[in-house]
DNA sequence: TCCAAAACAGAATCAAGTTCTATTTCTGTA
DNA sequence: TACAGAAATAGAACTTGATTCTGTTTTGGA
């Protein structure tokens, strides 16, 4: 039975273990939707890491590969776990904010259509998906 | 001899052709990459629209589809005029800044796809494109 | 157990974006 | 051309997400 797992992620990139991180990673963890600050702040039981300090490890672990970001229509950032370091991207439902992981990325071969017609050498790309997850179809066809 | 083009856009909808607004849709236009609201203010000559003046009609603008925002890495939102009020994407030059529009969405076939794939109902996509333009990649193989 | 480096706390600060109210500008009508 | 009502602007004040800074605590290897 592994409990650890956080703790030998952290010791496996030489971070430190500190209480703020596990606690951090466990709340992203059990979250099915991104998370703001302040959402992650709440769900915090004190005493509890400052935002500063929540800021500062959220940023660790996009470096790592852990998490992602990304903006809001708010324009307030938001967070979340991922659970691969390659290459993917998440659709949203607009109803209940659930979020997926998708497998791999759908958009290989039309970028490099694009890539000769526009004549621009593509890098890197950010994709957003919004949508109505299974469960909310469902209850929308039953009103 | 058509020197009346904003003037003749602002009426269609029903908007009051102020000088904030044909000056603010003159510098998007004037402008090849997408501009901060502090880059616009800075580019227009005083006496000048305050900035909540700005904000408020580049959201006029981005609700007739004249204009389009995003949130650049740096969380600060960004504008751009759009040719065309159909959906579509634009390629950003990491280099030079230069922001090209792309013709239509080349996602079309990879979104239905993929509803088939996780369950979602597709709703709506953002997607950000960045690369190199034609002239920046010249200039990188002459080094 | 001890020590140096890393990490944290928390207040202060920064800055993008918004709100609010008084004033000005626009445009249709006479 | 003048007027009136509606729409728009000015500009100060405010909100708030995010960052900086300094002193303190924690971590983990020796």
């Amino acid at each position: 039975m592994s409990c650890h797992t956080s703790k030998d992620s952290l010791h496996a990139v030489g971070m430190k273990v500190t209480k703020a991180r596990e606690v951090l990673l466990r709340v992203l963890e059990a979250s099915d939707h991104p998370l703001t600050v302040d959402e992650i702040y709440d769900r915090l039981a004190q005493p509890r890491p400052g935002r500063p300090t929540i800021y500062r490890n959220l940023e660790r672990f996009i470096q790592e590969g852990w998490a992602e970001s990304f903006v809001d229509k708010n324009q307030i950032q938001r967070f979340l776990r991922c659970s691969t370091t390659e290459h993917h991207h998440h659709i949203h439902c607009e109803k209940c904010q659930r979020t997926t992981e998708l497998d791999g990325c759908a958009m290989t071969k039309a970028l490099s259509q694009l890539e000769r017609q526009c004549g621009y050498k593509v890098t890197r790309h950010q994709l957003q998906i919004y949508g109505l997850c299974p469960g909310c179809q469902k209850a929308l066809t039953l009103k």
